[in-house]
Order: C-alpha cells, then sequence, then structure tokens
RNA sequence: GGAGGGAUGACAGAGCGGCCGAAUGUACCGGUCUUGAAAACCGGCGUGGGCUUGCCCACCGUGGGUUCAAAUCCCACUCCCUCCGCCA
C-alpha cells in the first residue's frame, strides 16, 4: 500500500509517478477525494464519541451524588447522543472501507530508476552471462545433443515422468523420479548451503491463513491464481515470500537486528489462470515447483546493498550450475503490483531454445511493510517502515530443465554440475539408461 | 476429538461496569550523588489516527452484543497451557 500522508502531501508528484506505470491521475483524485471525506466523517463521529463519554462520567458523578433526576436526564442525552454517533461511526467506517479498497489496487510507486515502458516487450536486457565469458569466450553455440527439450530428456532416461503427475493431480504437476528427483534436491541443498553464511534458513508451512494473505498483497486481488482449501480457510502458498514477508507482522523490530536476512525453500502452488494452452509443456509453466526464495527486512538505507546482494546470489548459482543467462531490468508496466524495482534472471534453455525465467529480485520499499505493519524502532526512539526485498535464488522446476538441456552430453547422458557432486554422493551423471 | 485453565504495555503482573490507556515490579532513557561504576533518590518511558499543537479519538487475543458508560457483563471464534483419546 503507499503512503496516504504522501499523497495529501505531494499529490502532484504521486501521481505523475505512478502514470509511469498506467496509473491515471483521475483514478487518484478520486482517492484524494475519499480521503478528505472520510476525514470530516471522522471529526463528527469523534467529536459525538467526546460528548457521549464526557456526559457518561457526569452521569456516574450525578448517581454517586444521588441526584438521580440530574442523572437520568444526562442518561436521555446521551442516549440521543449515542444513536447520532453509531450513524456518523457507520458512516465514516463506510468510507473508510471504500478509501482502503481504492488504496489496495493502487501498485507501488516505481523507482526512478525502473525503465519506462508499457509490457514486456521494453524490459531493459543489463547483460548475459555464459560459462567463459570472463575469458573473453563468444556466447556458446549449442550442438544438436543439446537440442533436445527436457521432457524428451526426462522419458528417454527415466527422471521426468509427465504423465505419471498428470494421472495424481492434472495436467502441469511434474512428477520426478530416480535421479531426477535426486538432482532436484540436490539443487535447493546446494543453494540452501550456500546461503548460510548470512541467512538463516527457514521451514515455513506451505499453507497461509487468509489473513496472511493480505498482508501480502495477494489476496483479493491473486485469488484465482491461488489453490484454496476452503473448509479450513487456507490458501496454498505461490511463493515463500508469503510466509516470510508475515514472520514479523506487526512488530517493531530493533534497529540493530536489521537486515533479518531469511532464506526458505518450499514448494509454490500456482493455478496458472488462463495460462492454459500456452506455454505449458514439460516444466515451462507448472502448478507446483520448489523454490528457495531469499529474503531482507531492513533499513532503508540498507535496501540497495540487500537487493544487490539477492541478484549477486542468484546469478552466482546460474554460474555455479554453469548456465548461460540474461539480466532483465523490468519496465514500469510489466513490475509486479507490490514492487518498486525488479531484476528477472533468465536462464537460457537449449532444448527447448528459449530464455526462461528463474528468478525475480524484488525491491517492495515500505508498500509491503505498511500493509504487513511493520516497523523498526529508530535511534531517536521512533518507529519507521522496514523496506522489504526478496528474490529468488532459484525457482527449481525450469532452472532443472536448463541443466538437463544444457549438460546433455552426445551419448545422451547428463552430465553434472561440479557444485553438486557433495549433494549426489559424488556422482557425475545421469544415464545414459542401461538397455 | 473430549475435559479444564488462560490471553492486559519490552517482560512479569494487578485491575468493585463510571477520571483505567490502565496499579506495581523489572528493564530502558535522562538527572542528582560518586574519581568512576554500582546502589540510592528524582523525572521520563505503549501504538496508531484526526485537527484549531493542545486537545480529541481508537486499541487490554479476534469479532459481535448489552449499557448513558465495557479491560471489566454476555455470545461466538482463534491461539496457548494441563490432562485424556488418537496418531506419522
Amino acid at each position: 500500500m503507499i503512503d496516504l500522508a504522501l499523497l495529501r502531501r505531494e499529490p502532484d508528484a504521486v501521481k505523475a509517478a505512478l502514470a509511469r506505470r498506467g496509473v491515471s491521475s483521475a483514478t487518484m483524485d478520486a482517492i484524494i477525494a475519499l480521503d478528505v471525506e472520510h476525514r470530516g466523517l471522522l471529526q463528527e463521529a469523534e467529536g459525538l464519541r467526546a460528548e457521549v463519554k464526557f456526559l457518561s462520567r457526569l452521569v456516574g458523578e450525578a448517581r454517586r451524588g444521588k441526584d438521580l433526576e440530574t442523572a437520568a436526564l444526562l442518561t436521555e442525552k446521551s442516549r440521543v447522543l449515542g444513536d447520532e454517533e453509531r450513524q456518523a461511526t457507520e458512516a465514516t467506517e463506510r468510507v473508510g472501507a471504500l478509501l482502503r479498497d481504492e488504496l489496495l489496487q493502487v501498485p507501488n510507486i516505481p523507482a526512478d530508476e525502473a525503465p519506462d515502458g508499457d509490457d514486456e516487450k521494453d524490459n531493459v536486457e543489463v547483460r548475459r552471462w555464459w560459462v567463459g565469458m570472463d575469458d573473453g569466450l563468444a556466447l556458446p553455440t549449442y550442438a544438436e545433443h543439446q537440442r533436445v527439450a527436457h521432457w524428451d530428456i526426462g522419458t528417454e532416461l527415466g527422471i521426468l515422468d509427465m504423465e505419471s503427475g498428470a494421472k495424481l493431480a492434472g495436467s502441469m504437476f511434474p512428477l520426478y523420479r530416480g535421479d531426477g528427483a535426486r538432482l532436484l534436491r540436490a539443487l535447493g541443498s546446494f543453494a540452501l548451503d550456500r546461503h548460510r553464511d548470512a541467512y538463516e534458513e527457514i521451514r515455513p508451512p506451505s499453507f497461509a491463513l487468509t489473513e496472511t494473505m493480505m498482508s501480502t498483497g495477494h489476496l483479493p486481488k491473486s485469488a484465482d491464481d491461488m489453490y484454496a482449501i476452503e473448509r479450513d480457510g487456507l490458501w496454498a502458498i505461490p511463493t515463500a515470500e508469503v510466509p516470510l514477508t508475515s514472520m514479523h507482522r506487526g512488530e517493531i523490530l530493533d534497529e540493530a537486528r536489521l537486515p533479518i536476512r531469511l532464506t526458505a525453500q518450499t514448494a509454490c502452488f500456482r493455478r496458472e489462470a488462463g495460462a492454459a494452452g500456452r506455454d505449458t509443456r514439460g516444466l515451462l509453466r507448472v502448478h507446483e515447483f520448489d523454490k528457495v526464495e531469499l529474503f531482507a527486512y531492513c533499513t532503508p538505507e540498507q535496501a540497495e546493498a540487500a537487493h544487490g546482494d539477492i541478484l549477486g546470489r542468484a546469478e552466482g548459482i546460474l554460474q555455479a550450475l554453469g548456465l548461460t543467462y540474461r539480466v532483465l531490468d523490468l519496465c514500469t508496466g510489466d513490475l509486479g503490483t507490490s514492487s518498486a524495482r525488479t531484476i528477472d534472471l533468465e536462464v537460457f534453455s537449449p532444448g527447448v531454445d528459449r530464455w526462461l525465467e528463474v528468478s525475480s529480485v524484488s525491491w517492495f520499499r515500505d508498500f509491503q511493510a505498511r500493509r504487513a505493519n511493520v516497523r523498526y524502532r529508530q535511534g531517536d526512539g521512533s518507529t519507521a517502515l522496514v523496506h522489504t526485498v526478496n528474490g529468488s535464488a532459484l525457482a527449481w522446476a525450469r532452472t532443472w530443465a536448463a541443466v538437463v538441456e544444457t549438460h546433455r552430453q552426445p551419448d545422451g547422458s547428463i552430465r553434472l554440475p561440479d557444485v553438486l557432486r557433495p549433494y549426489l554422493g559424488g556422482q557425475t551423471t545421469i544415464g545414459p539408461k542401461a538397455s
């Protein structure tokens, strides 16, 4: 949620910034009008309330003084005022709810550095990385044996079985098996261990309450994109960002503890409503995937460094796995609602010949913290909202696909990245399948 | 799933329906004293909102209700603790 006080103070600046991501100034004017109305009603209601309280006190005093006649008179007067107060409060709450609903629809103010643009076509490619680049080697070309889609490799080596997944849970629920399952496990363990030096590992619940989803902004906006367990009022988390953002919900953190850096690997559940049929083969887009998330609560001053650290770690994993990737600076039109600035990482997967998004590193400013009410106490004793930053390092389904396709050998086997060997009992290859 | 107990400020812990936003203790901050520290003493010390910046309003697990007036009474829910049952 954006800062209403800022909107009051500098309406033109806020409108100009939001116009960069397509929010009309009429929308903001409507919110400003609602705010004015709300505050007017609030004053009226609070004034009446103060009178009722005052009269009630007099009733008490009159009763103690045995002046029952005065007491009865005041009681009646207060009762009438109380009715008025109830109506005024009702009106205040109604307008307040309207104002809040409108405000929740407003996306975050984009960072100045975020490039202008309407949609993903306007994202700015910042750089690419590939194995050997630092030694002056050219962008790799890929041989025929690497031009095989992971779903075919998966079937050939018996390591990915989309059909069984579909049988169990419907399409787009992958089932990894054998060395494929082990590879997935190794990727997660490798990443979590790598982040251990600075990030506390968390294993949160995979479900969250409606209230929790609200505080992260996933509800009500993205209700259709999430799986719900209605009977228990729970939602399957679409990312570990949900539990991590809510861990300190409603708390005032000690400034000395910041930045608080957390990492978690969880399953991520996404209904992908509306995406049916598009880019859905194999692991390109699935309803459930594992992801290691990096997250930090920090002061505004620490935010930039924290964001950079997460990006660096995500890139570090891709480099360690020997994968080619590119770095995209998301334009204002493609930013997620809550984000002020986002850098995406896309890995190149030669078998399907496409760049696949495997990480999204975002800086939310105080947008998430305002809704989740996470603050910190500053040196002078005052409180301020924290900044939150997060990023994936990494989303494993697509990474798994890129690893398998990139490292496929002429004989059909997969050469495993060196860094994963400790997690695979020293194993160096998968397949070829013994016939 | 069953029975009982509980939820109040950073923590501990009081609170007859009526100057209770809340006693007291600890912690914390400032001061006096001291060479310094400790102790002692004095003062301060929740969060958010509104405006006419001094006042007003809200908040005692959550949501309803009763009342002129609710931390206090009633109802529902959530969570925690103890015991029983069940269980990977």
